[in-house]
DNA sequence: TATACTCTTTGAACCGTTTCAATAAAATAA
DNA sequence: TTATTTTATTGAAACGGTTCAAAGAGTATA
């Protein structure tokens, strides 16, 4: 089945291409009744213009940026998507977001719908699951294509900005270490993301710092996401006495920690008295949970306008620019959800 | 200053068009000593390709659509999102998700960029004030570009999924009256927004389909979003002493249902037993709240699935198909933010 | 040495529009 | 009636790549 083009029409209204593009185009130059004519046989045909070709001779001014994230749900993009679109725009930049819902698949295949419809760069939150797949990035830097990853990938040279989850997870443990607490917990998200395996890090490191030993039953896996973790930490409380529950939990993000601070009430554990809960990545509605959450606020926003900066210039460089590794620092809210420890 | 192509390099590098073209789709038939040359002039350049070109004369068989939403923040927006991409990733069809951040131009601006980067077909959710300017919509009609409309414009056949707000909001108030409310005040979002002014009209609705009457006290704007909603809530409750606060209170959202939840603390007022609260769209926290709130669940997925529904169909179609109009009926969710009145 | 292959590279044609100088037709002026 | 202007239409060139038959250069084979 063949493409139906404006010489199609051309052919079928009786009239040269020039005219039907003269008509596509709302010029003025054109008489009623060819219009008329032309408009007709374009319905009649349900004739669509290629958009790309329209493009090709046009002079093509529009600036645009992709941004791929993982997962349109998660807050913690809308957050990051919302701090690249306040400094695109502010630089005449449009985005288009898409996600690639943890499928590798599909962030190898934005990144090439990207490039392909002329939008002139990209902000990728890459899937990094161990040995990750990164042939598509280096397509991407063989035409030069400007891109930000807003996460280490291991094993190619290109622009990333990140934030410091270990510096961040380290903090919180520090600050309940400080007021007393050694029964800490930590919920770790889920085994295969890379967040979760840096924030078991800092967790980890704020005990070596201490001199303290870290043992594996300190880090139990309960998901990410609400309901699934919201499941395992009731299995979690369940599965040991009253006088075994840790005095504090470190979480591996905010949704979770909702789901434990619900779950800890179920066995009559109400924070901060009973046991401290921390959350982390601070978003929007974590001052608003039952008791106010002491979190870990990542300056998402920020995030988001660097990974932004960093692209634009790139795009808007006439030549190829060194590559930039930019680490942000989250810093440490305390709310209502912990509280020192009674020795 | 012209830009570089692929003319340009195979000039510098000495080699031909079809060369380069061959390193730059990474064709084994290049020999290794071409290809470094090749593709070093491409980064000395700064060479890149433009994607339109490529695709135009390539089989370009990639599917997607296009959304346009009026806010990023918003969950209701996500929700929607979600309905599209669920459907459309079903019939192999990508999601570009853009904001138009309820500024006109930047709607008029997507709906061109949609069609000109080949998005195959558009999702819009338009601003609607008044007096719209819709010719950006009759451009598309002109060239025959499917997209569906997730708000009824008038002057425009255009595809149509909406919710019907004036439904939904009628039936909260009628829960309300027939379980003894008859202070009742709506709390109405944003002065311009139609969402706001359909609501108003469901209220209105209600009341006199009971022969009641709806005066215009009972009829206040706060705003949509929590911290505008919020201190007007407290400035409503502050103006008026105790036995005139109204008994039910119904709110434009669930965020604004929230702040209204928070700041009737503020005044010793706890749902339900001292004051009955209704959100509207029942986001996902809605039922997490610090009282769950009784709400109106609006199918948003739902929504999101049968407007990507429609365009697909629309796209795939060879010949134009008459327009569609749905209108998807909410459903009302009680949980533990209103009480009958004791009377 | 001639012949057949293989490996590279070339360059013209093509993708589907827009653009614009040239032209044709119609209207107006002389 | 002819010259001039205005209005509408044409069609070839251009946009920036890809494609692929054909040619050229080496190499191995007979």
């Amino acid at each position: 089945m063949k493409r139906i083009t404006i010489t199609d029409i051309a052919k079928r209204a009786g009239v040269s291409k020039g005219t039907v593009s003269a008509v596509i185009n709302g010029k003025n130059t054109v008489r009623a009744e060819t219009r008329n004519l032309v408009t007709s046989v374009m319905k009649e045909m349900n004739f669509r213009p290629k958009g790309m070709a329209r493009n090709l001779k046009q002079k093509n001014t529009d600036k645009s940026i992709g941004l791929i994230v993982r997962d349109l749900m998660n807050p913690f993009f809308t957050s990051v998507a919302i701090g690249v679109k306040d400094y695109a725009n502010q630089k005449g930049y449009d985005v288009f977001i898409t996600s690639s819902e943890n499928d590798h698949e599909r962030e190898v295949k934005f990144s090439q719908l990207f490039s392909n419809k002329d939008i002139k760069g990209a902000i990728i939150s890459p899937i990094v699951e161990g040995s990750s797949e990164i042939e598509h990035l280096f397509k991407l830097k063989m035409i030069n294509y400007p891109f930000v990853l807003l996460e280490d990938v291991r094993g190619i040279q290109a622009n990333v900005v990140s934030i410091d989850n270990v510096k961040a997870i380290k903090i919180a443990v520090q600050y309940l270490i400080d007021n007393g607490h050694t029964k800490i917990v930590h919920f770790a998200g889920d085994p295969i993301s890379s967040h979760s395996l840096e924030r078991i890090e800092g967790f980890r490191k704020a005990f070596s710092e201490c001199s303290l030993s870290c043992t594996h039953e300190m880090i139990v896996t309960i998901g990410s996401i609400y309901e699934t973790a919201f499941i395992n930490a009731i299995q979690f409380f369940k599965n040991r006495s009253r006088d075994q529950h840790p005095t504090a939990i470190v979480c591996f993000n905010d949704q979770q920690a909702l789901a434990v601070l619900d779950a800890a009430i179920q066995f009559d554990l109400q924070a901060p008295d009973d046991i401290s809960i921390t959350g982390n990545e601070d978003i929007a509605f974590a001052r608003l949970f039952p008791v106010p959450l002491t979190t870990i606020h990542a300056p998402l926003n920020e995030f988001g306008m660097k990974a932004a900066e960093i692209l634009i210039r790139n795009i808007e460089s006439p030549t190829l620019l060194p590559v930039e590794n930019l680490v942000l620092d989250a810093n440490f809210i305390i709310r209502k959800s912990t509280k020192q420890l009674n020795s």
